[in-house]
RNA sequence: GGCGAGAUAGCUCAGCAGGUAGAGCAGAGGCCUGAAAAGCCUUGUGUCCCCAGUUCAACUCUGGGUCUCGCCA
């Protein structure tokens, strides 16, 4: 088994600043766990790695694709799986950091294999929704999947149809392939949370927006637009980007684009919480933990296991 | 100073021919198997501004007071 670190946490809890004072200890590198990270041209509203920083520790999956390509958990196994191998082949530990759980908990669990589904099904599937309605879809999920049917809300739609589609597609309830889907065991993961109090995290997080704007985040948004994307590429429906597409749509005030955006990510961060409340961990740190000393017994802890 | 309107949940407001109240937003709790910074679920007790009066019963009616906002001086 491979050995890997990953450290995790809400938006603004402090993983990059752990994560690249453990890097640099460890002489190692970096795979970014972030879905909007990926994005090129959207450095400032995800809180990216500065250049000093990629410059002293590499980074993976950062500015891989453009704001119009979409990407997903399964992409994100298969592009960290071969970043983790690279460095472990140069005989070093991985860190995996990044506030996006799902891709992480893709990664260390595995998710069951989904052949692409054909855009016609798809789009089948939505006229059917918007015809018949959401209660008659999901009573059809309860029918032929009632076990994925009862863990999914009626309104649901969008894992209302991802159960239908890959039903139709396969001849298989998803359920099913839940329970074929075998575990990975591929990785020794040491893994790290950082944990704030909520009001400290909110904080902060107001803080940090202001400086985004400070540092030009609707220069940035205006070249994005001006590049060609619209607010109809996935990348723009990042937080921190879609709350301002009123403003350059329609001209709505940007006090209130801001505020909206700072409220918006305090959800974020909320959601965040509560997923990792229900995920395991090694060890929960606070912010304020983190020193020299932290980081040397980190080192030896994470020599030895 | 005069006239008018208002004062109800953190905010914006609704309501009751008198039987102690409810929406939206905010907030909180939760879910999560290829959209996860996404998507979705649950959740509303507060001196109904204060004092007095009428009444079996007042947030609701009457009188007074305080404050806020308009318009006129």
């Amino acid at each position: 088994m491979i050995p890997i670190v990953t450290i995790e946490g809400s938006t603004a809890s402090g993983k990059s600043r752990l994560a690249m004072l453990l890097a640099q200890r460890m002489e190692t590198e970096i795979i970014s766990a972030d879905s909007r990270q990926i994005y090129k041209f959207m450095d400032i509203g995800t809180a990216k790695p500065t250049k000093e920083d990629i410059r002293l520790v590499k980074h993976h999956i950062i500015d891989i694709i453009n704001p119009d390509v979409r990407y997903n958990a399964g992409d994100f196994a298969i592009d960290a799986g071969e970043a983790i191998n690279k460095i472990h082949e140069n005989k070093r530990v991985p860190i995996i950091v990044g506030g996006t759980g799902f891709y992480i908990k893709t990664l260390l669990e595995g998710i069951f294999k989904s052949p692409d589904i054909p855009l016609e099904l798809r789009a089948r599937l939505e006229h059917d929704a918007e015809v018949l309605g959401l209660d008659a879809m999901h009573e059809k999920l309860m029918q032929i999947d009632p076990d994925a049917g009862r863990n999914i809300y009626k309104q649901d739609k969008h894992r209302i149809l991802r159960a239908l589609e890959i039903f139709e597609h396969t001849g298989k309830p998803i359920s099913v392939h839940w329970q074929e889907q075998q575990i990975v065991e591929k990785y020794k993961p040491y893994k790290i949370l950082l944990s704030d109090e909520r009001e400290l995290i909110y904080s902060r997080i107001n803080k940090r927006f202001d400086e985004m704007i400070a540092e030009g985040l609707l220069i940035e948004i205006e070249a994005l637009l001006q590049m060609g994307y619209s607010k109809d590429d996935y990348g723009l429906t990042a937080v921190g980007y879609r709350e301002f597409m009123p403003h350059f749509y329609e001209k709505a005030e940007l006090d209130e684009c801001i505020e909206k955006a700072k409220q918006n990510t305090r959800r974020y961060a909320k959601r965040q919480q509560t997923w990792y409340r229900r995920q395991d961990f090694n060890l929960i740190l606070n912010p304020k933990d983190i020193d020299s000393e932290l980081i040397e017994n980190l080192f030896n802890q994470i020599n030895n296991s």
